[in-house]
DNA sequence: CACTATTGCGGAAACGTTTCTTCAGTCCGC
DNA sequence: GCGGACTGAAGAAACGTTTCCGCAATAGTG
């Protein structure tokens, strides 16, 4: 049975003062009401001597807010692909005084479970909500959100939300950048067929990246596939193409995907980058740097997001971030910055023929 | 400017009742005092045309504790690797009406750090706690954690807490049991070398499987690596030994140092698992199932260990799992199961000389 | 029928804050 | 010296619960 901790009468009463004077000393300024250096030195000792610590529940219960951030998400605590959005924000929220109360709904959230989560967020009178999603995405906002929320690595489709998601087309734009800079002009894509929000917005940069070179895109270099492993090694077929089409440089939807297309071309006896340059997308943990050779890759900036969405909501706009209007919300595009490891190299000379 | 929530009051009034009695039947049982089932049902037919949820604040205020269970973690939420406990334990809180507050100190906790987490949580009346560590691990508890803390993943070196951890040893030997079930008789061992718990554990099971199967082991297939991919490369030098020694099945210490060792057998020209059978550990998400072949390996029980933990604190003691006093307090040893893939087979006969 | 139990319920105190209001002094200008 | 402005600080009312206590009415007992 602890001796329950001390509270503002027990200060009050060793500082010789009365309740109301250790709040004010202690909540700092309050305009209006000043209270002499003497006076508040004594309060801030007796309460430093006491360990004097608030107790957050009657204050929430007086101002009507918690000093806790709800975050709700699909599956980012679930999985381990997006948590760096989770870890960041935790952190973040944490330099500020504030607690992050997580809440994952599931994969396939149903309004049920939703509507239960939230419930239990609003019970505890968080101040705001970040919602979270594993893959870039857009979701239709549950009814009763306050307008204060944010999206994170997902759009609201309806109300004025703001949305914090990764700057996909620029990044893609990047990645083929990378490829042409190397000389490569036959440049696949193998993309997502599953109709991800990121698939089309990838799409688009690497045509831009090509346009901008002169190139025209061969639908032959094109091909979508499962964002896996699997996929990637499905994606083999690209280097069973004639040579004068044949590509020289692949961009991967992902690190999964390049993972796969390693081993096709492995099975064709074919090297990475001797052969072929690749270049994946995520900068996945565990994966990219430890493929061999290590990919290059484009990084999601899940730890910035995480860490801008907090302090958006705080209010400490780091103003670093461009904040879009767009129909619905505005909108905050993070970079993908680009990680140059080993699998991206230098076309080769022309091949000869046999 | 939301109507804000009703109150015990709005739903007194409404049934015509005074608030104590809309508490005592919204709380449901309480002993010596029955009320009528005539009220009871007004009451609660009031409570939820209104849509009455309580105030957890109010309620935490006054009862001094609150829905709220703490989870302190090193670097759990941090990387994508154990990432399962946290998003069980989430879960399962959940389906108590508990709501989960995250809080990570860090790879390397200064006091400070922790001092501080652990004050916020205390601040919001956490009713209980629970400590979880990335890594198998012994660890020096703060002073301050409540007796009821449960520590996950880890052990306490003092106090008298309960932890709930994997049962390496159990599992190692099982590891070593498939190989040598699939006739291999010289396995290796692929350690750990960096000192962590889990090596010594897991060496103590390799041992026990090989003494009951009248096996020496050979301190030439024993190698101790970092546990990492690099690590695995590493340990490609036992397929070096001369034929006589070499092994034909290696147990790794993890999934990482499987994935290293499939590389540097592909890079001697030898397969997995015709030339080597090898078995991991951990079933990291994205590596196990996914290398070529996939691995054989014991998964690592991490939801059923966040689990465990909160319906340990909760006292809803499934005794599934079997409590063992072990000198400072209680252990849960959970069983990490066999996941059989394709990278064990029968071992080959015997090598003819070349 | 006069008592005690029992049943059904409400009053009100507490939980630890914040904050509005009040109030006693002090200092000032004239 | 005297009203008024300003200082410094305290009183007290919330915030929404839980829960102790007690009161009325009914039911049970001798």
């Amino acid at each position: 049975m602890p001796p329950s901790r001390p509270t503002l009468k027990d200060v009050a009463l060793r500082a010789g003062v009365s309740i109301t004077t250790v709040s004010v000393v202690l909540n700092g300024k309050r305009q209006g009401v000043r209270v002499p250096e003497a006076t508040r030195q004594r309060v801030q000792k007796a309460a430093a001597e006491l360990g004097y610590r608030p107790n957050e529940m009657a204050r929430g219960l007086r101002r009507r807010s918690s000093q806790a951030i709800g975050f709700l998400s699909d599956e980012v605590t679930t999985t381990p692909f997006a948590v760096a959005m989770l870890a960041a924000a935790q952190t973040e929220a944490a330099r500020n005084g504030f607690l992050l109360i997580t809440v994952n709904i599931g994969r396939s959230p149903n309004d049920a479970d939703m509507e239960r989560a939230l419930d239990s967020l609003v019970q505890h009178q968080v101040s705001s909500l970040v919602v979270a999603h594993m893959f870039h995405q857009e979701v239709e906002p549950l009814p009763g959100l306050p307008e204060t929320t944010i999206f994170l690595n997902c759009r609201a489709t309806s109300g004025s939300f703001r949305s914090i998601i990764p700057s996909e087309t620029a990044a893609a734009y990047d990645a083929t950048r990378e490829l042409l800079a190397h000389g490569h002009t036959r440049i696949a894509y193998l993309g997502d067929d599953t109709g991800l929000v990121a698939s089309s917005l990838r799409l688009a940069g690497y045509r831009q990246a090509l346009a901008e070179a002169g190139i025209r895109p061969d639908p032959r270099l094109r091909l979508g596939v499962l964002p896996r492993v699997s996929g990637g090694v499905h994606g083999g077929e690209l280097l069973d193409l004639p040579d004068d089409v044949r590509p020289t440089g692949v961009f991967c939807f992902n690190d999964q995907v390049a993972m796969g297309f390693y081993r096709a071309a492995r099975q064709r006896g074919l090297s990475v980058p001797h052969d072929i340059s690749v270049i994946g997308f995520d900068d996945q943990e565990f994966i990219a740097s430890e493929l061999d050779p290590p990919l290059t890759t484009m990084r999601l900036p899940h730890a910035e997001m995480g860490k801008l969405a907090i302090q958006t909501l705080l209010g400490h706009d780091t103003s670093s971030a461009s904040w879009q209007p767009n129909g619905t919300g505005e909108v905050a595009r993070l970079e993908c910055p680009l990680v140059r490891r080993a699998s991206v190299t230098a076309v080769r000379p022309v091949r000869l023929p046999a």
